[in-house]
Order: C-alpha cells, then sequence, then structure tokens
DNA sequence: AACGCGGGGTT
DNA sequence: AACCCAGCGTT
C-alpha cells in the first residue's frame, strides 16, 4: 500500500505506469515522432489523431522525407485536422531542421521553441518527452489539474497563470522520467480530473486535493470572467386601443415566470425589428398589428445571456383576442401598469414610452450597445 | 492582451 | 448553443 506520506508525483507516476493508454507514438518515441505527435495534437483529442499521425509517419517518415515533400502533399495528409497553419509550421521547420540542424531536432526546450509551429507547451513536451529534459508542460489539461490540487485562483486563461504554474511545476518534474510524469498529468486530466464531472474517487491524488478537501472541485479551474455573454435582440410592441395598452403574461415555469410583459419575442436571425414584432405577437396573441415606430430600446443583462430590448409602437388593426389567449394577455389602462408585476427590461421600456408621451419633448435616442459584459 | 484558426465531442 | 480540447502566431 502507499503511504499517505508518498509524494504525488511518485504517485502520479505510478497512477500512470497503470492507466497510461498506449498510443502509437508512446511505442517508439523518437523525437520525430514525438514531434509530429504534439504538433497533431495542439487542440485536438487524442482519438482524434491517432489514425492522422498512423497515416502522417507512414507518408513521411523522416524529417527528411517531410522536408522534401511538396507542402500541398504535408496538407493532404492534414486535411480534416483543421488548424492547417500547424500543418505550414511542421513543413517549413521540418526545412529548417534539415538546413541549420543536420535533420535532428534540437534537443532543449530553448532551441525547440525557436522553431515555427513549436509554442511553449510544444517544447516542453518534446523537450521532456524525446530528451528527458525536466521542463514541466502546462497545457489545458495540467491547468486544470493543478488549478484545483492548489486551489488556484487566477484566471487560467492568462498568461501570467500559465508561467507561474510552469515555474512552481518545474521542481517536481523528476530527473529520471520527465515525459512520462508530463504525459501523467496530461493522462489524469483528460481522463480522470475532467471539465465536468471529474472522477475523484479515482483519483490518485485526490488526498492531496485542496479543491477536494474543500468540497470546491466545481468552482476550479478559475475562468475569465469576460468570457461574452450570448446576445438577443427581443422586439416588443407597445400595442395601444381605445387608451389601453396590451400586455401578456409570461408562461410559468419558464424564465420571468409569470410576470407581465410587453407582447414580444426574441428576433430571427436576420429578420427585421418590425417583422420579428409582429410575428411574435401573432404567434402569442393572435393579434395582426402594424408595427410603427421604435419607441425605446434598452439594454439588459441576465446571468447568462443579454438582450437589446426594441419597443415598437403598434397599431391594431383586427381588434379582439382570440379566446386561447384570454388568460395571458389583457388589455390595462396605462396609469394601471404599475400594478402587474413586470421584469426591470419591461419596465424601463414602458417608463421610457412614458416620458416620451408625457408632452416632455425628448427625443428617443438610442444607448450604447455592450457587447461584452462581465458576468458577475 | 486579444483574436483567428477548425473540427468534433460533451453537456 | 456553449464549452472544451496535449496551442500558436499575429496584431
Amino acid at each position: 500500500m502507499p503511504s499517505r506520506a508518498e509524494p504525488w508525483p511518485r504517485r502520479l507516476l505510478r497512477w500512470y505506469d497503470r492507466n497510461a493508454r498506449h498510443l502509437p507514438w508512446r511505442e517508439n518515441p523518437t523525437p520525430y515522432r514525438v514531434w509530429i505527435s504534439e504538433m497533431m495534437l495542439q487542440q485536438t483529442k487524442v482519438e482524434t489523431v491517432v489514425p492522422y499521425f498512423r497515416r502522417f509517419v507512414r507518408t513521411f517518415p523522416s524529417v527528411r522525407m517531410l522536408a522534401a515533400a511538396n507542402l500541398a502533399a504535408v496538407l493532404k495528409q492534414w486535411e480534416g485536422l483543421g488548424y492547417y497553419s500547424r500543418a505550414r509550421n511542421l513543413h517549413m521547420a521540418a526545412g529548417i531542421i534539415c538546413k541549420e540542424h543536420g535533420a535532428r531536432l534540437p534537443r532543449t526546450y530553448d532551441e525547440l521553441l525557436k522553431l515555427p509551429g513549436i509554442g511553449p507547451y510544444c517544447a516542453a513536451a518534446i523537450a521532456s518527452i524525446a530528451f528527458g529534459e525536466r521542463v514541466p508542460v502546462v497545457d489545458g489539461n495540467v491547468l486544470r489539474v493543478f488549478s484545483r490540487l492548489w486551489m488556484i485562483n487566477e484566471d487560467v486563461k492568462k498568461t501570467r497563470t500559465r508561467q507561474a504554474l510552469f515555474s512552481r511545476l518545474q521542481p517536481y518534474v523528476p530527473g529520471r522520467r520527465a515525459g512520462d510524469f508530463n504525459q501523467a498529468m496530461m493522462e489524469l486530466g483528460a481522463r480522470v480530473c475532467t471539465p465536468r464531472n471529474p472522477q475523484c474517487g479515482r483519483c490518485p491524488l485526490r488526498t492531496t486535493c485542496a479543491a477536494h478537501a474543500a468540497n470546491r472541485i466545481a468552482a476550479y479551474p478559475v475562468r475569465s470572467p469576460t468570457t461574452r455573454l450570448p446576445h438577443r435582440h427581443v422586439d416588443v410592441g407597445v400595442v395601444r386601443r381605445n387608451g389601453r395598452i396590451l400586455i401578456t403574461q409570461r408562461p410559468v415555469n419558464r424564465m420571468l415566470g409569470g410576470l407581465w410583459v410587453l407582447p414580444g419575442g426574441p428576433r430571427a436571425n436576420g429578420e427585421r425589428g418590425s417583422t420579428s414584432v409582429a410575428r411574435c405577437i401573432r404567434e402569442k396573441t393572435g393579434l395582426d398589428v402594424r408595427p410603427g415606430p421604435i419607441v425605446a430600446t434598452v439594454q439588459h443583462t441576465y446571468s447568462h445571456f443579454s438582450i437589446t430590448m426594441t419597443a415598437f409602437e403598434c397599431t391594431d388593426p383586427t381588434g379582439c383576442l382570440p379566446r386561447k389567449h384570454k388568460n395571458s394577455a389583457k388589455w390595462v389602462w396605462p396609469r394601471a401598469l404599475d400594478s402587474y408585476p413586470m421584469p426591470t427590461a419591461t419596465r424601463r421600456a414602458i417608463s421610457r414610452w412614458l416620458e416620451d408621451n408625457d408632452g416632455t419633448t425628448r427625443k428617443h435616442t438610442v444607448p450604447k450597445s455592450s457587447a461584452n459584459r462581465r458576468k458577475s
């Protein structure tokens, strides 16, 4: 049995010895094969890469063969893998390696880093796996694993966070098995410490994991709060009839359920606002309205998306509410609007419209669009 | 520091 | 429909 005092790098390696998948580039890890595999593995899943790797190294078995090939032939082998600049850089680097390094890959992290297509991740992977250099790889998996293990509260997307993790990890990279250590971290991230629903019960580092101990696994890794919220256009109508206006009730069990809103809905892709508002009102109330001028524009951000609400003044040529909509649509005197529960965006649109109607001859202005708000 | 690059799987 | 993936080069 492993003692609890066994350091985590050893536990990780023992786990790797028992659980490593056998992958083609692990069977015969020559520098060339490691290089090809790592180029293909950038932002690409292992299972996707395997067949491409086999075909590629069969077609171009050496750096010289790769350098001698036409770029078109290389791209053909890459077809379907995506990120085609990887193939172009690979081909270019092959030429440089032949011309300047005697057709052998550079053996150090620093030298590898100079080749086109090889960044910090790839340089560390090749240097450690093919040449045993003690440099840690910091990829998406490793960031996630250690963000949890050490409860790192920095945004994992930031360059600073990655550099800091590189420095912090380097002392742990074992002199004997640097490459296995790195592959073990990635393998753990890919198969156990997954983005969602991590398999903590099967994790060899569970007893060392700060986030697990704190029961805060789901809070890590900390992501940028600047993720762009999806944005929608919502078009609504101020439909007037004999001095009263039309409001509708949101379905219970939905967002804003039970609240009353100006009738309308989300604009379809490429649709005009005026078209959208008429369509949505017809769908929700059965009334055919004629959209007039825009009387209010409201920006609003919910927890998981943001909207631009555009309110059109509408006239109602047909009149009567069909029976099926009687319960969820109402004609209301403007002064009675306050008594109905309404979401903020609706409330703002209405008050904007009322202001413009009170003879305070303020021109309607469109607020500045906010494309990316921050999540709170 | 932010963005474009690609195709595919997961939730 | 987002998010994520064994990231890198450009701006």
